[in-house]
DNA sequence: TCATTTAACGTTTTT
DNA sequence: CGTTAAATGA
């Protein structure tokens, strides 16, 4: 076996690879080398021949987690990352109920072809109900309905139950919807994303036989992020596990900060009632952050009540103190922080990807953006509107949706007009209506348009869609995906229906071209797993994580990241804690975890910041400083004397007046120099005048551009 | 059917 | 303030 197995290991780490049998609970600190031990205990598992690689169960919260763990196993035993048959099952709970419905589905008589229904397609399913049930939308919101029904799935309650419960207007509202909502997306052969784990723990719990299967199958089991699955998953992972209980579950309470999804923290806390005779290790030494950063942090936490007791150390010095920094506003924040940016960057050797900023709420980005691209610091917004949530993106899926599933009432409705068919509203209802009245399914009704109420446009309309749709459905049984997406494309009209000559209509091809590429990459894998993948994947990650840029992001997509100088803006009552969170105390103390999260994010730098008055939703608020903030003080106060001075907040050197006096940054360029565009590319300026250029781009064209406010960089 | 105006609404969101 | 969805008008 390789000796360094265990050689970069620390003794804790190594206790929590080599204890293979019986449950094991991790509780691993922040940036306590969680990952790393995860990765060789899965490598030790097979390197020991303890189990074959299919044995193996690994659980991560993300995709891109999975994908990482896949890569770091697939190094330490030399192995092929891309070879699925050699790698254990790792994946999130959603794709590897997936992955389990798909091969036993079936038993609970599930349609083979299913498609995965996500946030917006279940709000469009509520919204039609509440539609025919006369329900009033502006009392009783989809968005509501939809979070009652989710919630009410992930603690396992069936509609019949929530019937005999609802008390609330909304909740008597929510339980009429309800059973019609599941009678219709099994109408339409989908299942949404509570579904996918809540049927197979249907499936485990009332069939023996398929429960003994995959029981067999999965001898290992390991599951990341404890802290935040709620009760399906731990119900899942107990039909799961069989009477060996090798289950090792890693996670840390502090971090948990999706409650507000259903992730119930309290199953890491009740690991040990939950598996008796459980081996409890816990990793505490911190590899990640300077011992002020790890000890603010730690004020700020342990003002919790509800969590367990742990006390993180690190082997790393002091460091420069926690940075809290008093500004006026908003506008000021961004200033400061970008110039402190560009200061460090100028005089020591850091790259921009070297920063984040973190922040409570999206809306706090826009502000900050603002500066940046005012001082034409490159930055990166994760999160806000992700790819396959474009228009154009979902339009095509919904498209490759219904050839797949010819039942997707959601994707006929969103593509049945786009392009424009001259089908409106009215045909369109009178065809739905009859499908309904004659209990047909849609791609029978398709067969007696002479039957229904539609005028010859509409009816000639709806033929060629039909051909259309099915002579497609029929090609795609025969190409690859990306082909299918093609003659998609072309036969629908869709692609014609974007090219209007817009800027905008270009970069809604280059989206769909996107897809494209990412079709490309299941050349073989079917229509099936592609439609799998691009419904179960958060962002396009990776995409552009090469770029050296400054990272903005929200708190929550921070966790697991981290950064040698993190910056958190907006630390003011309110909004860290949110004013949503601060009456009730589970709330607060979720904010409470939230802040830790973020804090320890940082490697080397921690600036906190906060304003005297902040304009949100347009209302001008003064809000004073984060309870958080005087957490860190008071303890500060009595461990470190030399944070204590720097905790006086350093002047707001951006105060008032003087931002505005300041002379604005304007690139200087003359005609025929090369400038790189954030978006645009590469690109020749053609003539300037004043702080206006025109720019000639390969690919876009000439566009004129404003020197102020462009993100662009001389080349 | 499409474009324009108006109203409403605004935590976080790994799937 | 800025964005989105619904409502209205051409």
């Amino acid at each position: 076996m390789h000796i360094d197995l265990f050689a970069e290991l620390n003794p804790e780490q190594q206790r929590a690879v080599k204890t293979t049998d019986g449950p094991v609970l991790i509780l691993a600190g922040a940036g306590s080398g969680k990952t790393k031990t995860l990765t060789h205990r899965v490598a030790y598992l097979i390197e020991q021949g303890l189990a074959e690689p299919q044995n193996i169960l690994a659980v991560t919260f993300t995709n891109k987690a999975a994908r990482e763990m896949r890569e770091r196993v697939a190094k330490i035993l030399g192995a092929n990352a891309d070879h699925r048959d050699f790698m254990p099952y790792m994946g999130t709970f959603h794709s590897i109920c997936v992955r389990i419905l798909r091969i036993d589905g079936d038993y609970i008589g599930l349609n083979n072809k299913f498609v995965i229904f996500d946030e917006a397609d279940r709000q469009t399913v509520i919204k039609q109900i509440s539609k025919q049930l006369k329900i009033d939308e502006k009392k009783y919101p989809a968005r509501a309905v939809a979070r009652n029904i989710s919630s009410a799935k992930n603690e396992m309650v069936t509609p019949e139950i929530f019937s005999s419960t609802a008390a609330s207007p909304i909740q008597k509202v929510t339980a009429t919807i309800f059973p019609l909502y599941e009678r219709t997306l099994k109408e339409q052969g989908a299942l949404d994303f509570d579904d996918l784990i809540g049927r197979v723990v249907e499936m485990l719990s009332t069939n023996k036989t398929i429960r003994s299967k995959w029981q067999n199958q999965f001898r290992y089991i390991l599951i990341d992020e404890y802290q935040d699955t709620n009760a399906t998953q731990y119900a899942l992972i107990k039909l799961l596990t069989n009477k060996d209980n090798n289950i090792c579950v890693v996670g840390d309470d502090w971090q948990s900060v999706y409650s507000f999804r259903g992730a119930d923290f309290r199953n890491i806390l009740n690991f040990e009632r939950d598996f008796p005779k459980s081996t409890i290790i816990k990793l505490e030494q911190n590899y990640r952050s300077t011992k002020n950063i790890l000890d603010a942090a730690h004020a700020v936490i342990t003002k919790n009540k509800l969590r367990s007791d742990k006390k993180l150390w690190t082997a790393a010095g002091v460091g420069k103190p926690v940075q809290i920094t008093h500004i006026y506003d908003e506008r000021a924040e961004g200033e400061t922080i970008t110039r402190r940016i560009q200061t460090i960057i100028d005089t020591q050797s850091r790259r921009y990807q070297d920063f984040a900023l973190l922040y409570r709420t999206n809306a706090q980005s826009r502000s900050l953006e603002e500066q940046f691209i005012r001082r034409a610091i490159p930055y990166k917004i994760v999160g806000g509107v992700r790819f396959y949530d474009r228009a154009e993106v979902k339009d095509v899926v919904a498209y490759m949706r219904l050839i797949y599933q010819p039942e997707d009432l959601v994707s006929f409705g969103r593509i049945i007009n786009v392009p424009t068919r001259g089908l409106g509203p009215k045909s369109i209802q009178n065809f739905l209506d009859w499908r309904q009245t004659n209990g047909v399914t849609l791609d029978e009704a398709f067969n007696h348009l002479d039957q229904i109420n539609l005028t010859p446009k509409a009816k000639n309309a709806f033929k060629e869609f039909a051909i259309t749709i099915r002579n497609l459905r029929s090609i795609s049984e025969e190409v690859t995906v990306d082909e299918l997406l093609n003659c998609l494309l072309d036969q629908t009209g869709y692609l014609k229906y974007l090219e209007d000559g817009s800027i905008q209509g270009e970069t809604r091809v280059e989206n769909v071209r996107e897809l494209e590429s990412v079709a490309k990459g299941f050349a073989g894998g079917g229509l099936s797993s592609f439609l799998e993948e691009i419904a179960l994947i958060s962002d396009l990650d990776g995409l552009s994580e090469s770029q050296d840029a400054v990272t903005l992001m929200t708190l929550h997509s921070a966790k697991g990241l981290e950064f040698p100088i993190v910056f958190m803006p907006g630390m003011e009552e309110g909004l860290m804690p949110h004013s949503q969170s601060i009456s009730e105390q589970s709330g607060m103390e979720e904010e409470r975890r939230l802040c830790y999260v973020g804090m320890t994010r940082a490697r080397e730098e921690l600036h906190l910041f906060y304003t005297t008055q902040r304009i949100l939703y347009g209302v001008v608020q003064h809000n004073p400083p984060s309870r958080f903030l005087s957490d860190i003080d008071s303890e500060f106060i009595t461990q470190s004397s030399s944070i204590e001075q720097q905790q006086i907040a350093t002047m707001p050197d951006s105060f008032t007046g003087k931002i505005t006096n300041e002379p604005r940054y304007v690139l200087e360029l003359n005609a025929g120099d090369q400038v790189r565009h954030q978006y645009f590319g590469v690109g020749v300026v053609i003539e300037v005048e004043g702080e206006n250029a025109a720019i000639q781009f390969k690919n876009k064209g000439t566009m004129m551009l404003n020197l102020t406010f462009a993100p662009l960089e001389k080349l």
